[in-house]
DNA sequence: CTAACGTATCAGTGGATAATGATATGACAG
DNA sequence: CTGTCATATCATTATCCACTGATACGTTAG
């Protein structure tokens, strides 16, 4: 499916299914933790490892998943891979989130639905 | 925690914790669905129900999970229980998602980690 | 009061997945 | 080559969570 197809067809099943796989790969604390780490700078694999205090092979499998997704990329540098956003607007979609969070505070903070 | 505190403090892991609820939320196809349903109206349960193909306690849990995270809102209007989008702001960030999507269809497209 | 309806909750089940330790792959240094 | 380092993959485990059917709760109608 072509990018311009997507943007003919929003509401069909399976662009639901790439918003939820978009989502999905934000959803998680780790991956969070590592986009956060990214937002500045380009890092290496190593690097992210000591900014996050996650296991080398979690990062990696995070790293591959948001790889996959679309929301970082990745380039090889000698022996290391040196990741960094996919897109400006990955952040941009996180600074928004954020700022709903920061207005819906209350409600999202009760949130205990699967989880506890 | 406030609203004021968190903005105050949008990188603590506290934060990292919302950020990635509010995701989760939306990292759902089902719920993409409801949301759907809700971005042109307000509607009950049984509305959504038939909207979106969804057993009726499935969509009752999903709402009840969308309601703590702050995305949807509901009044009790006789014996029906009607849901709206929580905030304008919900519909941005499917669309901004989207916008996104359309531009690195072909990665998000080949997001395959954790899925088969 | 009682039946019918709308909604929410509960218990059970299967599938997804995050984390970890061990290991494999690949690149550079000497 | 050979060892070392950076990264990726594998196997395992434990947890989470979406869905379903049964049921409880609450409200309105008759």
């Amino acid at each position: 499916m072509t990018a311009q197809n997507i943007q003919d067809d929003l509401s069909a099943p399976d662009t639901l299914e790439l918003r939820a796989k978009l989502f999905r790969g934000l959803s998680d604390p780790s991956r969070l933790t590592i986009l956060d780490a990214l937002v500045s700078d380009e890092r290496n694999v190593q690097e992210i490892v000591g900014h996050t205090g996650l296991g080398q092979p979690n990062v990696s499998n995070h790293l591959r998943c948001l790889l996959e997704c679309g929301l970082v990329s990745r380039r090889s540098k000698g022996r290391f891979v040196r990741y960094r956003l996919a897109d400006r607007r990955v952040a941009d979609l996180i600074r928004n989130a954020d700022q709903l969070l920061a207005s819906t505070a209350n409600g999202v903070d009760a949130c205990q639905s699967y989880t506890d």
